[in-house]
DNA sequence: CAGCCATATCTTTTT
DNA sequence: GATATGGCTG
């Protein structure tokens, strides 16, 4: 009995075949995973290859992580040295020994979307662009959809030629780079694009890796761009053991620039591929299965494929539409915490997916009030906080001083009394002496005009240079200790004793526990390799499995990962799909709307919910959609209930807009009953140690005044003002307030 | 120079 | 609704 037995035949051809290209078709929850990890096992255990030899490129660090930790316990030894990692962490770490043929310093810096919105405004106005009518961001979108493809400025220029619009782009794009260059820094396009570059005019590096990865492997292909397919290919070339695993199906960031038709011509690429199909799914009930093909297969363009499974039928989809979405997270957080209730599953098992990261709000509320963990994947970033910005642009600027955009946000943070004025005339020097913005600083005295601000400056260069001097002796941990003592930055915080100060202190403290786990796993950490690390995680790396939460994320984030039980939420048309591609000329579009939602149904093991609401918030105006053309897919005897008929779409359209125009006045959410109720006077046997008018204190929003106490199902729904955030909505078995003494 | 208030723009999705 | 920007004032 070998650890190979337990894979089905298509499974174990998938990893037997290990030699030339292989291209494995694997649908969703049909055990991809255990493939490839069996792969590298049999590869290192049956077939001898060196670990050493093995590369793997996973979608996320947490994937990477996993399949290490998995090879593991099935190899047992030599996992450490296979390269398991992203492509962007896989460029990092070449870049970082080879770099230099390209002419940047091995301690480059690596530009997140802010940093690199920053560098566009200051290009803009150098070159005295009118963003009114140029936006950064599409200038931005422009030079990244080209370096996806592998334009250079060069021949970006050159296609630009007669055209004036273009020509601009171009010359923002040259000037954008030329900016990367001189601050010895590279955007997130640019590890791909330039570790292409170093393949291409360096025949010996290409070498050493070609030689050095003989066995590579990719999963997620189908999400891969022209330049990762580029490098790929490079790398493989001489070889060509190369395994990629992917499916249309689940193909989603066509917006990131992944060209799906890497996994469509892939045998058109290599004539000799094997091709093997893994179609059956070990994951979901057949009624999801059925729900998830159902919708897929009105998409025209894909490789055909059938899913099929052995498991039970399982319990039927749940639909509900409901008035608004505060109905909606209400119903969902319920349903999770009577389940919860009742034994069936843990938070943990529990999933909220939505298209958009501002539809979480309303959730988090909930489950703030109903004191229930949970935990939001995306949206803000952790490292794009101000406050963390802040303390890491100190430490990219001690780590690497060309990084001008660093030193810019850090002079006056905390304030030092250095203004625009002041500012605008270092640039000046600097550009006409050709310096950095922070060589410039450090002659501060040679500017002309600077006059008082002199004395200003020099403390900061001096502070620079005495943690820069100390960089060998010091630990990073104890480094950021010494720039908040030395900056006052939390003290200043403190002072400001506000909810909002406590929340970045609190982030803050986080930032140091994160710098000293960073030194305790590392095995050579170092300032620069702990700012690599923050610039290349992803919200989802962090995602733990084995603490006990809901977790709450879009859909894009959901890819790869199951949970027993998941709430697809907001299917509305106008939201998912989006609006974006309902009115899109291009109808491809809408079909990766349709393949997100294939992707969503399949994250659900036993149970879905879908969810849907007639009236909803966005960006401060109340819409009206129809449940999501999605949910018009799946036949209707997959769903508990049959599917109401949707009322609003029925109404005569001047009465929708009269009653947005009515809502738009009294603002449905507030609660409404200020004045106590007739029903329930004071002390009313309700069963709660409190009642209308006490003041209770609860643990997250502190202390409030009990406006109601409304005895609703199976629980009471209390109202309460509280002090600081206002008047909230809650059920009193979830949120566990506690009375408070007569003040 | 800093802090306050008015306004404009925004949203898909992310390494 | 929320955030970034710009203008104004002390």
């Amino acid at each position: 009995m070998s650890i190979y037995d337990t894979l089905n035949s298509q499974q174990q051809e998938a990893v037997f075949h290990t030699e030339g290209p292989v291209l494995i078709l694997a649908g969703a929850g049909s055990g991809k995973t255990r493939v490839l990890t069996h792969r590298v096992a049999y590869l290192i255990e049956e077939k001898g290859i060196n670990p050493w030899n093995i590369m793997a490129i996973t979608f996320t660090n947490k994937a990477a992580g996993e399949m290490r930790e998995r090879v593991d316990s099935l190899v047992g030894f030599g996992s450490e040295s296979i390269w398991v990692s992203t492509f962007h962490s896989t460029c990092v770490r070449i870049l970082r020994r080879y770099i230099e043929r390209l002419g940047f310093d091995n301690n480059f810096t690596i530009y997140d979307s802010d940093d690199q919105k920053s560098l566009m405004k200051d290009i803009c106005k150098r070159l005295q662009i009118d963003t009114k009518i140029y936006k950064e961001k599409s200038f931005l979108a422009a030079i990244s959809k080209a370096k996806d493809e592998l334009i250079t400025p060069e021949e970006f220029a050159l296609k630009a030629e007669g055209d004036f619009n273009q020509k601009k782009y171009a010359c923002v794009y040259a000037e954008y780079q030329k900016q990367l260059r001189s601050n010895n820094a590279l955007d997130f396009d640019d590890l791909i694009v330039k570790t292409v570059d170093l393949f291409q005019t360096q025949p010996d590096v290409l070498e050493y890796y070609q030689e050095r990865f003989k066995y590579i492997m990719i999963d997620e292909y189908q999400d891969t761009n022209t330049a990762q397919f580029q490098f790929v290919s490079l790398l493989s070339s001489k070889y060509k053991n190369l395994c990629v695993v992917g499916d249309d199906d689940q193909s989603i960031y066509k917006f990131r620039g992944a060209n799906i038709a890497n996994i469509l011509s892939f045998e058109k690429v290599y004539p000799t591929a094997k091709v093997i199909k893994l179609e059956q799914n070990y994951r979901s009930t057949q009624n999801i299965l059925d729900a998830a093909n159902q919708v897929i297969c009105n998409n025209t363009e894909r490789k055909d494929k059938s899913l099929w499974t052995d498991n039970d039928k399982g319990d039927k989809i749940e639909l509900q539409v409901f008035n608004s979405a505060y109905e909606e997270a209400e119903f969902i957080v319920g349903d999770i915490s009577q389940k919860v209730r009742n034994g069936d599953l843990e938070y943990k098992d529990c999933a909220i997916l939505y298209r958009t990261n501002a539809q979480s709000r309303m959730f988090e509320e909930k489950f703030v009030i109903g004191n229930i963990p949970y935990k939001i994947v995306g949206g803000v970033n952790f490292y794009a906080r101000k406050e963390i910005k802040d303390l890491l642009a100190y430490l990219k600027t001690i780590d690497n001083a060309r990084d001008d955009l660093a030193v810019r946000r850090i002079i006056n943070v905390p304030r030092r009394g250095i203004g625009p004025t002041t500012l605008s005339r270092v640039q000046d020097y600097a550009l006409d002496h050709d310096l950095g913005f922070y060589d410039a600083l450090k002659v501060v005295d040679e500017i002309p005009n600077i006059g008082r601000s002199a004395v200003k400056i020099r403390p900061f260069v001096n502070f620079i240079q005495m943690l820069r001097s100390k960089l060998e002796y010091v630990s990073v941990t104890e480094l950021m200790q010494e720039i908040i003592e030395e900056t006052g930055y939390v003290k200043e915080l403190e002072a400001d004793n506000t909810e909002e100060a406590m929340q970045r202190i609190e982030n803050i403290d986080e930032l140091i526990s994160k710098i000293v786990a960073y030194e305790e796993e590392s095995e050579t950490p170092t300032l620069s390799g702990f700012l690599e690390e923050v610039a290349l995680v992803a919200d989802i790396d962090n995602l733990d499995e084995d603490s006990n939460h809901v977790v709450l994320m879009t859909l894009h984030s959901a890819k790869g990962l199951e949970f027993p039980n998941v709430y697809l939420a907001g299917m509305e048309d106008g939201i998912f799909p989006s609006y974006m591609t309902i009115v899109a000329d291009d109808p491809t579009e809408i079909e990766e709307e349709r393949r997100l939602c294939y992707v969503g149904i399949t994250r659900a093991r036993k149970w879905l919910t879908i969810t849907s609401a007639k009236q909803r918030m966005i960006r401060g105006e109340t819409q009206y959609n129809k449940v999501s053309r999605f949910v018009n897919e799946i036949p209707r005897q997959l769903f508990a209930k049959e599917p109401q008929k949707e009322k609003v779409s029925e109404v005569p359209k001047n009465l929708v807009y009269a009653a947005a125009k009515k809502n738009f006045h009294s603002k449905p959410f507030e609660a409404k009953p200020i004045a106590p109720s007739k029903n329930f006077g004071a002390n009313h046997s309700s069963g709660l140690d409190y009642s209308e008018g006490d003041t209770v204190r609860h643990m997250k929003f502190g202390e409030g005044k009990v406006l109601q106490i409304v005895q609703g199902g199976r629980d009471y729904e209390v109202t309460v003002a509280f002090e600081r955030v206002g008047t909230k909505k809650m059920f009193a078995s979830f949120a566990k307030l506690k009375k408070c003494n007569a003040i």
